[in-house]
RNA sequence: GCCGGUGUGGCGAAAUGGCAGACGCACAGGACUUAAAAUCCUGGGGCCUUAAAAAGCCGUGUGGGUUCAAGUCCCACCACCGGCACCA
């Protein structure tokens, strides 16, 4: 790295104020009802001023993992920019909760103890305290009173305490909400209050009414268990997450991975699709990322429609019963010439015929043993075969033949299909590869052909003796033959989501124990409960080997003695996946120390801002929720939704006061290497911050990443443009000290380094800095930059704040005489950015005192401007003749419409251009711009 | 295929519909220096012309349009990045 002479001592000022910052407490947020010592910095800044009566601002960071890796150049990007704005909202006057934590359950930590046999939580302590220790030498201002680590009990006690809320929980539909299983209506208890019994149980048995009573509970509750496929590596001797599953193989090693079924914890996140969709209307997030998690939820209005059984291949008792189908294309019905359903239809089995049986059985088979992968990417070519049996179309009485193919999923609406070839791209290819029939039901518009035509259209064909939708545009046609089926109960209005019920449980060690056991009922089948409150924090047994046991038992099944229990139950020896301790991080951070609940109700209603005094200091509303969360794309869906899940459900349940847990959400953009590519390992462009930090220090590093171009966008790193905004500071540094001080402070150093704080004090200031009044013209500069920086921090517009306080700086450099005012303030704008070498800078305007007495620039005001300073006597208007720039003339700033145009039309540059032309028209912006139109 | 985003100097980028390229990097020339580093000053989109300049013309992915005026608004396309992907 090419770097001579240091610009400014920052090895010695950025340790120096982290300490300082670190022993005041300087950041620590304050919750409601707490008393701030006086000498605290926030006491000071807010003489009369509970924080419960101060506006409050949370700003949050997505928390890391932290892995053995450290720290990448991403995390501080994201981090930068929350800081700069916590540390804006210190000066304006909020009180302000910063915080971090660590998401640190997680596989890496679980593999290397397998490898090793080291417990993961000595793993993980080694790693969290090298990020740490890398997160604090940025100078970030988070309140580390309030970490957080999700593998701490304490921690995650409460994860598995709102595991139990949801676990004691069902959905409401009348309601849309969740509310305890306690309210849940069962049937037969409401048989017999009315008198009337179950069908066909006159005498149940109390245990067997009991068991029914207890599965119908189970079939409601919002964690819930079913038998589930996952991906069984058996090289690991492991199970893996979808996400750690490419191509069929596994992510590390490239092990082949097979479906598996397993009782497997689920949780009901499909009740609550349609207030996850709806709800992103009312909080303010990029366009895009509200569109991932609305094609994510994949909403789709349209009907269920009966198909009767016309010739099945058994005589079942099912085979007078009807096939259901979804469809978004009502209106196309009458085009319906065959049926599919998913090979892992329950009816295959009931309608194919002997004749058609060993196909079918052959082509299930050969379906099952693909995955969901390899069937998607075989696409291009259609199969399928066919059961032999034949449905009835309900409009037009035809009868059509039922196919089974992969291309239909049992998992997506009813797992059956009515195949309208004509309209739909795949019915086409199937139907046209199979030789079925296609017939046309949509009129394209002129000119287009019909064969295939999937959008709307005119309805045609689509008529029999008592309905008919023909010359009917598709909307209408889709209301109007719903309106009729549902008429005639052969269907109904539907919505179907592509949203499914989220898979919560992981046959891992290194994650949340279920507080839960299993029992024998007395007719011996087993059942769960939940652990009561008071069991909590359940943890995880000790254990000499984390691997899962030979027959796939997850790895806490070895501890015999964990999951045996002396009454005869048995422990869940699942545990919850990562996610489950990031879906509440946020929570616990306004009141991380509670012992008695997740989080105190008056710290919830103060920092989510419900309750929170409305903000006088701003012109914006009042927020709720976290006012500022900022991250990554790659938790665009996962982690976005899953909090706004569980917020939800505590928010019905009455442990939140708010629907939503952030209300402003912006991604960062990725950092590339500098050879614009993705950093990684193998392509050996990996920039490490600590490199970075040492050379140039954490000012200048912070000061870069916001440089490089707006946050959100995407953009390479650059080394040289460090040592731009390096220089910037060198030249910062250079405004404010006395350069014969500072030459003997070099030398000093180089011939005694262990004394460098000590020489750092005998730093003198520049000698024209003076408490002289300043001129208009310093004025002007100062308050440009107030107005800029102010603003584009308003709008997260970094880049260009730090570009104002760089047009600044370099006016300043010309000043013979610089006010101590003018100084001030603009250290005040460069503290959020720069922090340490502002805070130094600051200390030393203080010199009257000695730096530990002097007031705190974290606190300080933030500088208003003044606009009657930016007005200037005279202005440079530009003169267009016709649109084309011709000159640029000066004009006192009052100048009217007729002033400027006559002196526009008097600039000599602009005469020849008007020669022999009539001018038509003038356009005189005063103050900005005239534009003479000629012809 | 669908959805979203982005295209501006050698590079990162800036620009309420109103002087395109602020600020920074890299580069070139100069000052200081025995020399270098550091620092400071100056220059710079392209074309045409010229000894040098001035003036002029062109220029924000491509092609149209709206407007006195378009990087910005509208229409059609192209390229790249991200997400989803047989979701009926």
């Amino acid at each position: 790295m090419a770097s001579g002479r240091k610009q400014y001592p920052f090895h010695l000022i950025e340790p120096k104020w982290q300490r300082h910052w670190a022993q005041q407490e300087t950041f620590r947020a304050w919750n409601p009802g707490e008393s701030v010592p006086a000498q605290h910095p926030f006491a000071q800044r807010h003489a009369n001023g509970k924080p419960e009566h101060l506006p409050k601002f949370y700003i949050l960071d997505m928390f890391p993992y932290p892995s053995g890796a450290g720290l990448h150049v991403g995390h501080p990007e994201g981090y930068t920019a929350t800081d700069i704005l916590a540390r804006y909202r210190r000066a304006l006057g909020y009180n302000v909760l910063h915080p971090m934590g660590w998401d640190a359950f997680g596989l890496p930590a679980e593999q290397y103890a397998i490898k090793t046999g080291q417990h993961p939580r000595t793993t993980t302590e080694q790693n969290i305290a090298n990020f740490k220790r890398q997160i604090q030498s940025l100078g970030f201002s988070y309140d580390w009173s309030r970490e957080v680590d999700t593998t701490d009990p304490q921690y995650f006690r409460w994860t598995q305490w709102i595991f139990l809320q949801l676990y004691n929980s069902w959905f409401n539909p009348q309601t849309n909400k969740a509310a305890p299983i306690s309210t849940l209506p069962y049937l037969p208890d409401l048989q017999r209050s009315a008198g009337v019994s179950p069908p066909g149980s006159p005498g149940a048995a109390p245990a067997e009414l009991e068991q029914k009573r207890r599965a119908y509970c189970d079939s409601k509750r919002l964690a819930y268990v079913t038998e589930a496929p996952v991906w069984w590596c058996e090289q690991l001797g492991t199970v893996l997450a979808n996400e750690e599953v490419v191509d069929g193989r596994s992510e590390v090693g490239g092990f082949p991975v097979v479906r598996r079924p397993m009782r497997q914890w689920m949780l009901r996140i499909t009740a609550y699709a349609e207030r996850l969709l709806q709800d992103l209307n009312t909080i303010e997030w990029s366009d895009s990322l509200k569109e991932m998690q609305r094609n994510w939820i994949g909403r789709s209005e349209g009907a269920e429609v009966d198909f009767s059984i016309a010739e099945c291949g058994t005589r079942s008792a099912e085979c007078e019963k009807a096939i259901r189908v979804f469809t978004t294309r009502p209106d196309t019905l009458f085009g319906a010439t065959y049926m599919v359903l998913a090979p892992e239809h329950k009816l295959v089995d009931v309608i194919a015929t002997a004749a058609q049986r060993p196909a079918v059985e052959a082509y299930r088979a050969e379906v099952s043993k693909k995955s969901d992968l390899e069937r998607t990417e075989l696409a291009k070519e259609k199969t399928g075969v066919f059961t032999g049996a034949y449905a009835i179309n309900p409009v037009n009485r035809e009868k059509i033949p039922i196919w089974i193919a992969d291309y239909v999923l049992i998992s997506y609406g009813t797992g059956a299909i009515m195949a309208v070839p004509g309209h739909d791209t795949r019915d086409f290819e199937f139907a046209t590869k199979f030789k079925l029939p296609i017939v046309k039901v949509v009129e394209p518009p002129e000119g287009v052909d019909w064969h295939g035509y999937v959008d709307d259209g005119i309805s045609v064909n689509s008529a029999n003796a008592d309905i008919s939708i023909d010359g009917l545009p598709t909307p209408e046609a889709k209301r109007k033959i719903t309106a009729w089926l549902e008429s005639k109960h052969l269907g109904k209005k539907t919505i179907n989501y592509k949203l499914r019920d989220w898979l919560f449980s992981r046959q891992r060690y290194w994650g949340e124990p279920f507080p839960i056991v299993w029992k024998q009922s007395p007719g011996g089948q087993p059942y769960h409960e939940a652990l009561p409150e008071s069991a909590l924090p359940l943890l995880p047994p000790p254990l000499d080997d984390y691997k899962p046991t030979p027959d796939g038992q997850p790895p806490l099944a070895r501890a015999k003695d964990w999951v045996n229990l002396p009454n005869g139950s048995k422990r869940e020896t699942n545990t919850m996946p990562q996610w489950a301790g990031s879906c509440w991080y946020y929570l616990r951070y306004l009141d991380s120390h509670n012992g008695h609940a997740f989080c105190g109700p008056e710290a919830e209603r103060y920092w989510m801002g419900s309750h929170a005094p409305r903000s006088t200091l701003h012109a914006e509303r009042a927020t709720p929720g976290v006012d500022l969360y900022v991250g990554g794309t790659e938790h665009a869906v996962l982690h976005l939704l899953y909090a706004r899940f569980w917020h939800k459900v505590l928010y019905d349940l009455g442990h939140v006061s708010t629907p939503e847990p952030f209300f402003k959400l912006v991604n960062q953009g990725l950092i590339l290497g500098e050879d614009s590519q993705k950093m990684s390992k193998s392509r050996g462009n990996v920039i490490n911050p600590d490199d970075i930090l040492a050379e140039y220090g954490a000012d200048a590093f912070r000061l870069y990443e916001m440089f490089m171009g707006p946050l959100e966008m995407v953009k390479p790193w650059n080394t040289r443009g460090v040592e731009g905004v390096y220089r910037f500071l060198g030249r910062v540094w250079r405004l404010f000290v006395d350069e014969q001080s500072e030459t003997d402070f070099e030398q000093g150093l180089t011939a005694e380094p262990a004394r460098g704080p000590e020489l750092l004090g005998s730093i003198r200031l520049a000698a024209g800095i003076s408490e002289a009044l300043p001129t208009p013209a310093q004025l002007k500069a100062l308050h440009a930059c107030i107005k800029k920086v102010t603003e584009d921090l308003d709008g997260l517009r970094f880049n260009t704040a730090i570009s104002a306080l760089m047009v600044f700086i370099n006016e300043a450099m010309t000043w013979a005489a610089k006010p101590v005012s003018v100084l001030r303030d603009f250290l005040v704008l460069l503290q959020p950015f720069a922090p340490h070498i502002a805070e130094e800078l600051w200390a030393k305007l203080h010199t009257t005192r000695s730096p530990e007495h002097a007031p705190s620039l974290a606190y300080a005001s933030w500088p208003k401007f003044d606009p009657a300073l930016l007005v200037e006597d005279t202005l440079e208007i530009p003169v267009q003749v016709n649109g084309k720039l011709r000159d640029v003339i000066k004009v006192p700033a009052g100048a009217s419409q007729a002033e400027l145009e006559a002196a526009a039309k008097a600039s000599e540059k602009v005469k020849p251009f008007l020669e022999g032309k009539t001018i038509r028209k003038v356009i005189v912006l005063p103050g900005r711009l005239v534009n003479i139109v000629a012809a």
